[in-house]
RNA sequence: GGCAUCAUGGCCGAGCGGCUAGGCAGAGGUCUGCAAAACCUUCCACAGCGGUUCGAAUCCGCUUGAUGCCUCCA
């Protein structure tokens, strides 16, 4: 039995503003499509909270055991700042400034990308396709809407006529704007455009003659727009009607609004079921943006090299404190937060690993099964996964106890609760044990500390604490805590 | 200016009308040669003002403050 038949997965759906009963297109089966990066810069650590996001959807949508086809695209064609005449495509511009080919510059930020995604432990997509190697597919599109009486050409480029696709259509509802609201308080845009009107997008624009990346086209040589690139993937891989569309709050509008007029003009129908919005990851209180310079890139989080953070952390818990938030809640990126997560986090897996030594008793003082359930509740719940890891420190308190001959447990509960943790702190968060993440804890090191030990444990029988103390404080200084227990003494790196 | 969203204890963050999460910090305790670590126990909330209700952090209105989108953006 799957498990999807017996836990029933709500999802808040963007587009209706309400939590959903999961209900796939294809039983067992779900299409998910999530907007990937730009690859002209390092990705930073907001973006990694969008994919990361997402990573936990496809992680849970897998452990229900759905066959879950992921696709992800990677956006290798620059689009311009604007769709006026003055935009710059930011990947021809770092070309220019690094003298490079442009698609090097894409290869350097997508390996970046990939490297970054798997310190995370976030799983590969299915699919990863990019948008110039979907040109074909996106003229394609570009001359159904315009056959359909949605596109117009002027000088080579094409845009989508947005009026026209209002009248029978309705523009802006992902968003909650209203076309005429949105005529009303147009800008006073200086540059003079080629566009009827200041809403209608880009499907094809003419490429001046310095532009670098350029294809041929029915209209011109030139480059698509960035929002059919979307619409021509998740089209071609999941078809024209799938179940989840994922992307960060940011791409809500134009980006998204606009794949839904460019699919409806085509297909005359509602591309997708289920909106996911991932909200944005601040720093100081303001959005992490590429462009203005507020971030911080993982590198810099991992290695403790930046200005925000007293120390450095490990990708496990920059996750671990991401998942301690809501994915549709704006989180913002603190020192102090993620201390205590890491505090948080380290005792999560001390818990996790005391399991194996706990002893089994006739009687369980706890009902495990309920608290399992209680696990799924809280992803069923819109992949609350703060409240799962609420849920997961109660498990912790009671293994504690356990441990401490307080409560006690019989050995089928025991080997649930096992499973239970394992599956949700490993399968689902996608956490990993920080013991084998640091893993410069080689056995030369290990047998050094361990003899240290040793020698301090014989200094304290003698009752020399003079020496027990310096080993202890001397250790504590080059990052090893000793730490007594009851039986024996163990160590951590700090 | 327009359209949205949000405002929870010292900090982070759940909550979606009654049973008032969780983490960190603080306090008390256990353990210890002393510590640290670990563990146990525990204090502290719902921006302000009205309203609806037997009952509101939760619903409605107003006020104040913050953020996001309206141009590339996760």
């Amino acid at each position: 039995m799957e498990l999807h038949n017996t836990q029933s997965l709500f999802i808040y759906n963007s587009i209706s503003k309400k939590k959903e009963k999961f209900n796939p297109i294809n039983k067992g089966a779900v299409g998910m499509y999530v907007c990937g990066p730009t690859v002209y810069s390092n990705v930073h650590m907001g973006n990694c909270r969008t994919f990361l996001s997402f990573d936990l959807v496809f992680r849970y949508l897998k452990h229900l055991d759905y066959k879950v086809r992921y696709v992800r695209n990677i956006t290798d064609a620059g689009h311009l700042e604007n769709d006026g005449e003055s935009g710059q495509d930011p990947i021809a511009k770092k070309a220019r400034q690094e003298n490079i080919e442009p698609m090097e510059v894409v290869q350097k930020y997508t390996v970046d990308f990939h490297q970054t995604m798997s310190r995370f432990n976030a799983l590969p997509p299915s699919i990863e396709p990019t948008a110039t190697g979907h040109i074909i597919e996106q003229i394609q599109i570009i001359e159904n809407i315009i056959k359909e009486g949605y596109g117009y050409k002027v000088n080579g480029s094409v845009y989508f006529d947005v009026n026209t696709f209002n009248k029978d259509h309705q523009y802006g509802k992902l968003s909650g704007r209203k076309l005429e609201d949105m005529i009303t308080n147009t800008r006073e845009l200086a540059a003079q455009s080629e566009k009827k009107n200041p809403q209608d997008f880009a499907l094809w624009k003419k490429a001046s003659p310095e532009h670098i990346m350029r294809w041929p086209s029915p209209w011109s040589d030139g480059f698509p727009g960035w929002h059919l690139e979307c619409t021509a993937m998740s089209t071609k891989y999941l078809g024209q009607q799938f179940d989840i569309h994922g992307g960060g709050m940011d791409l809500k509008f134009p980006h998204h609004e606009c794949e839904i007029a460019q699919a409806e003009a085509v297909n005359k129908k509602s591309p997708v079921n289920y909106w996911m919005h991932a909200n944005m990851l601040t720093l100081n209180g303001k959005k992490m943006a590429k462009s203005t310079g507020n971030n911080i890139l993982p590198d810099e989080l991992f290695s403790g090299e930046n200005t925000v953070l007293s120390k450095a952390f490990t990708p496990g818990v920059a996750k671990f404190f991401m998942y301690q938030a809501q994915y549709r809640s704006i989180l913002d990126f603190s020192n102090e937060a993620l201390v205590a997560s890491e505090k948080g986090y380290n005792k999560l897996m001390d818990a996790y690993r005391n399991i194996s030594s706990i002893t089994t008793a006739d009687s369980s003082s706890n009902d495990i099964s309920s608290w399992k359930q209680s696990c799924y509740d809280a992803m069923n719940d819109d992949f609350n996964s703060p409240i799962l890891i609420a849920q997961l420190f109660e498990a912790v308190k009671y293994i504690n106890t356990l441990k401490e001959g307080k409560t006690s447990i019989t050995k089928e509960d025991l080997d649930l609760l096992q499973q239970t943790m394992q599956a949700f702190i490993f399968d689902v968060l996608g956490l990993t044990d920080i013991t084998t993440e640091a893993s410069g804890t080689n056995d030369t090191l290990c047998g050094a500390v361990e003899l240290l030990i040793e020698l301090r444990d014989q200094a304290r029988a003698n009752k020399d604490f003079a020496t027990s103390d310096k080993i202890r404080n001397d250790l504590q200084e080059v990052g090893i805590q000793l730490k007594d227990g009851k039986d024996g003494t163990s160590f951590s790196l700090n």
